[in-house]
DNA sequence: TTCTTTCGCAACTCTTTAAGTTACGAACGG
DNA sequence: CCGTTCGTAACTTAAAGAGTTGCGAAAGAA
């Protein structure tokens, strides 16, 4: 897998559980089909789970399905589920000896906070449904 | 120094130059000031070079100025010269089996890159020399 | 010319972060 | 009670950025 793909794993598996809601899925088989690792795929998707996007089961015929409809999930939910920022954040605890720095940071990170919210805001008009609900190939293969 | 800090590092930079647009520094002086190492400074600079936003001079009293007034230089031009993306995109080459990936993966992008031109336009509201005109603990020092 | 300063750049090491892997206990169904 | 599947900790591997060393080129000073 590549760098940073968590949103991407997670927006994935969401979105083929938004086909076929009535199936549990382990995460062996998530895991096969995004050519990754059980475990990785439960660590990601133990995130939506906290946030109540899905729900698990364990032991013999558990896995993983959606927590509530497809269309009520928006690609936003995902991602803030995860609790990462795409709009880089540098976690800046340092004192700034420098005013300059001070007041440089201070606008940079108001900016970057506007920023955020508009992704946010642009993420939350999409739903895993939309996404899931698009595969004239996947029917063929 | 921390990480992903070019950005910090040419502002802070250009920021300092702007209150005394007179003087060329070295890189060794800025380093200093910046707390990290010559060779660094310069990796950053070239960049800011290339893109019209500094010029600098090599040998005896050589270094670094500002290549035009502060105020004609936006946070957007040090961000575009440093060609790097705060709201990450994966260069994601790869060929996608999945019909809900490619999907999923155009959808994402699309939004990536509207927030991305947020970005831009709103660190093209403030000019360098907004920044560097606010020091009143800097004079005591 | 020769010396010193300073940038330009390549190549390397160090550090950090995320992904991948192994392992094992807990829960649950058959 | 046995096999399956999640939950989680601990470790290894991989990639990227920062830091470092070294040296050549350029340019002014002596």
């Amino acid at each position: 897998m590549k760098r940073n793909s968590r949103l991407s794993l997670a927006l994935h598996t969401l979105s083929h559980m938004a086909q076929d809601t009535g199936r549990t899925q382990t995460s062996s088989e998530i895991a096969d089909h995004a050519g990754t690792n059980p475990v990785v795929v439960r660590r990601v998707l133990g995130k939506l789970r906290k946030a109540g996007l899905l729900t698990s089961v364990r032991g013999h015929s558990g896995g993983w399905r959606l927590a509530r409809p497809s269309h009520e999930i928006t690609l936003a939910d995902v991602y803030l589920a995860l609790e990462e920022s795409l709009v880089a954040t540098r976690a800046d605890t340092e004192v700034h000896a420098c005013q300059v720095e001070r007041h440089l940071e201070g606008r940079v990170i108001e900016i970057l906070n506007e920023v955020e919210a508009t992704l946010v805001d642009r993420l939350s008009t999409t739903t895993i449904a939309e996404i899931g609900d698009c595969q004239p190939l996947e029917k063929t293969l």
